[in-house]
RNA sequence: GGGCGGUUAGCUCAGGGGGAGAGCGCUUCCCUGACACGGAAGAGGUCGCAGGUUCAAAUCCUGCACCGCCCACCA
């Protein structure tokens, strides 16, 4: 409508554990790649939902087709979902993060960022979910607030004497490398560089000092494990301390023995919670204890923040691992700065939410771990080397030729090796691992704009101007794709960033799929109508949450049947005017000065919409639209009907149309399938491609009218059905006069519109009298 | 613990130094010629609290309370 042609694609970001969960509970199957392909595979139950208990294990090929398979058809009903609510992306511009452009994108940009040192493999503690046995990145964490119990346990000093330490974990006292005090905490001064003996297990651990060591925390002294939580990363790593890691992948603790556990008893302490999960090691724990009078008082129940996978049920744990990283400021003050400058450089809207990814680059306290131990998405496109022992060699992975990608390195070979050598002594390994669903997402940009596939469409689109997206995920898609920008562009993926809030329920609560509380759209959308879901959702501010109400849907509904009926009743009064002079010249000042406010509206409204406000835009649209139906439509009427002469109800006429034509257009926005609808009654084409309403044009036809004579006639006019009201009477009541008192400039711009004021009103007469201040008596 | 938003009519919200606003809901009235899937009128508020600045504060400043969120804390 601005005359500018847009490139707004659509994508469905179909990767990761969503579509996996999904897929598990819908086929009742579960992927297991240690299984051959099964090209005849059926999924057992396709089409009903299943209780995970009953899952059939899957290859991973077959696994993916299911994937493929379900997110096909799921993103088929959103997309008529969408359509339906009249989403004026282009379609011709779909993607699919697991589609086949998307991977070679996502794949190209990892191998250049591992080209230039910006991403790398490296083994260490990681963030682990146990349920689904993969990686976490720190963008994926929430904390909850969990029950737990403080357990007082014993360590042995060498003259016998107990330390006591406080724990919530005692199932990781076999992991226990340590114990620290902060270095200026006076009572254990003496402690620091003994060694003490662990509680049950009998293992020499040594007592350090570290400022991180918190002297108000439980008795002061902490246990450093292998791994608990992140703070006994960094004293295992600061202090230099042997690794002696208990819980597995799976969540369980490891079988016995453990090397490091000498003594007789503390073997056999441990075989009470080898293969145990960790809360039940955890009551085996204190029940050993609690065997060998180790425990000092009885557990203590606290509420504590516990870290979760955000789409877990089960806390973290920390498991050394080889993963994947970019780098992303997380280690390095200088990019973090540079990111923390590109979140300046964004323009947010609101402006306030960039506070949220300043606080989320300040706070980085790693690399971005970018490969997952799962199956339905991008791989990571590398494979190792077998050494003779048919070890891989992690250090100089193999890469695929640039002209080959996508590649899928479970099933294709390295350039230089056969099928036939997979997983043989001097062959090779695929890298088991996909990449992040967010580390293909955070390349949308790219993806869109096809880069490396088409640079005559990239190089017109990018950067973009706009991401529009919610508030959650600035720490994730927001930051990702200006990281990814900013490596392989060296800039900004786009220069506004338009945040909005959430939907909340009625009980202002979050609606989400986990809680159940979510409303679907196309039973509101069949009852309602798009028109009116989308005024609803329209009157909601970027970077505010907005409460589902279908009071505010109803009067959407409302708003859309009264514009069909206002352009009903337009068209048909101005019919025999327009097809007797086709050039309908507004020149009645009422109608001039009507024109003119809808001047100063179209003006704010476009104002409002380049500040993205589109709430206001749509609200000041909607406040003049009413008083125009209420007001200037009942004073015009009589004269647009012919009743006071031709030349009459061409003015009325033409400022009816001229007002009919701009408020259709600035309504097309937010309504578009009533604008469309009423539009296509007198006009060819569409709305959504007719020229925005601009002030200038109506500005020429207002001729200088003072607008201010809406508003006195409108104030005139509802003094008489005031007083018809009081009196109990129909509007159509005809009364004997309406007497305007007030100051000389009042009553002269009263004074042209006598003749419509007493059509309206069914006034005999209307009289003015000069007064000091403004008034109105009707004489029924 | 740090931060960001918010607190205005019963509800949902706009406004942001000088008249307390809108819609819904409520009450009453009106089948009027576009619309009864409608229209008209009315009632309804110590603008969270306490200070301060100012001739003037819902609005600016300070503090506090409460709500929501973000981040941190996890021995």
């Amino acid at each position: 409508m601005r005359g500018k042609a847009v490139f707004y694609p659509i994508g469905w970001d179909d990767n990761g554990l969503p579509t996996e969960r999904r897929v598990q509970s819908y086929f009742g199957v579960r992927c297991d790649p240690s299984l051959p392909y099964d090209p005849a595979f059926n999924p057992p139950d396709t089409g009903r939902e299943r209780h995970s208990g009953a899952q059939v294990p899957i290859s991973r090929r077959n696994f993916v087709e299911l994937c493929q398979r379900l997110t096909e058809t799921d993103e088929q009903a959103f997309e008529t979902i969408w359509r339906r609510l009249g989403l004026s992306v282009d379609w011709s511009t779909k993607y699919r993060t697991i589609g086949e452009d998307a991977r070679v994108i996502s794949q190209r940009a990892f191998l250049r960022n591992l080209a230039r040192g910006e991403a790398y493999q490296a083994e260490g503690p990681t963030l682990w979910d146990v349920t689904f046995q993969t990686a976490v990145a720190q963008a994926d964490l929430e904390d909850r607030e969990v029950r737990g119990v403080w357990h007082r346990i014993a360590f042995t000093r060498p003259g016998g004497s107990p330390v006591i330490v406080a724990t919530t974990r005692p199932e990781l006292l076999p992991a226990c490398v340590a114990l620290v005090v902060h270095p200026d905490d006076e009572r254990y001064a003496a402690l620091v560089g003994s060694t003490v003996s662990t509680p049950a297990f009998g293992v020499e651990v040594p007592v350090l000092a570290h400022r991180l060591a918190e002297p108000g925390k439980g008795t002061g002294i902490a246990m450093v494990c292998t791994f608990g939580d992140t703070t006994d990363i960094t004293w295992w790593r600061d202090l230099r301390l042997p690794a002696r890691p208990v819980i597995g992948p799976d969540g369980r603790l490891r079988p016995g023995p453990l090397p490091w556990i000498t003594s007789p008893e503390g073997q056999a302490a441990y075989q009470r919670l080898a293969g145990l999960t960790v809360t039940a090691a955890r009551r085996a724990a204190a029940d050993v204890l609690r065997d060998h009078g180790l425990l000092a008082g009885e557990p203590e129940p606290v509420t504590h923040p516990v870290r979760f996978y955000e789409k877990g049920d089960r806390p973290l744990e920390i498991i050394t691992t080889r993963q994947w990283f970019l780098r992303s400021g997380g280690r390095d003050d200088q990019l973090r700065a540079v990111m923390a400058e590109r979140g300046r450089e964004l323009d947010w809207h609101p402006g306030f939410m960039r506070v949220r990814y300043e606080d989320w680059v300040a706070g980085l306290t790693g690399d971005w771990l970018v490969s997952r131990q799962r199956f339905f998405g991008v791989p990571i496109p590398v494979w190792y080397r077998l050494d003779g022992e048919g070890r891989p060699d992690h250090g100089g992975p193999i890469l695929p030729d640039d002209a080959a990608l996508p590649v899928d390195p479970a099933a294709e070979p390295p350039p230089g090796y056969q099928e036939s050598q997979r997983g043989r002594p001097g062959g090779f390994a695929a890298d088991p691992d996909v990449m992040d669903t967010w580390a293909t997402s955070s390349l949308t940009p790219q993806i869109a704009g096809r880069w490396t596939l088409d640079d005559d469409l990239f190089g017109r689109v990018f950067p973009m101007d706009l991401r529009p997206q919610a508030h959650e995920i600035i720490r994730t898609w927001l930051f990702y794709t200006v990281l990814r920008a900013h490596a392989e562009h060296h800039g900004l993926p786009w220069r506004h960033a338009a945040i909005s809030g959430w939907i909340l329920d009625p009980d202002r609560t979050k609606m989400s799929k986990s809680s159940g509380n979510v409303v679907t759209p196309a039973a509101v959308l069949e009852e309602f109508g798009s028109d009116a879901v989308r005024y609803w959702a329209a009157s909601s501010r970027l970077g505010s949450d907005v409460t589902f109400d279908t009071g505010q849907i109803r009067i959407g509904r409302r708003l859309a049947i009264k514009i069909m009926n206002a352009t009903r009743f337009v068209l048909a009064v101005s019919a025999a005017s327009a097809s007797g002079s086709p050039t309908l010249s507004p020149t009645g000042p009422l109608d001039q000065a009507m024109l003119g406010r809808l001047a100063a509206v179209a003006e704010e409204c476009t104002a409002s919409f380049m500040a993205y406000d589109h709430a206001r835009a749509l609200e000041r649209t909607e406040a003049f639209f009413w008083t125009f139906c209420d007001d200037y439509l009942e004073l015009v009427k009589a004269r647009a009907y012919g009743e006071r002469g031709e030349d009459a109800a061409v003015s009325a006429a033409g400022a009816l149309r001229q007002a009919l034509s701009v408020l259709l257009r600035l309504f097309a926005p937010v309504l578009p399938f009533v604008c469309e609808e009423a539009w296509s009654w007198w006009q060819e084409g569409s709305v959504h491609l007719a020229p925005w309403p601009g002030p200038e044009p109506l500005r020429e036809l207002a001729a200088g009218a003072d607008p201010r004579m809406l508003d006195v006639a409108a104030a005139a006019i509802g003094a008489v059905r005031k007083a018809k009201t009081e009196a109990r009477m129909s509007m159509r009541a005809r009364v004997e006069a309406l007497v305007v008192s007030g100051p000389p400039d009042h009553l002269a711009l009263l004074d042209p519109v006598r003749d419509d004021l007493a059509a309206a009103g069914h006034l005999a007469r209307v009289e003015l009298r000069p007064a000091p201040a403004p008034g109105y008596d009707v004489l029924l």
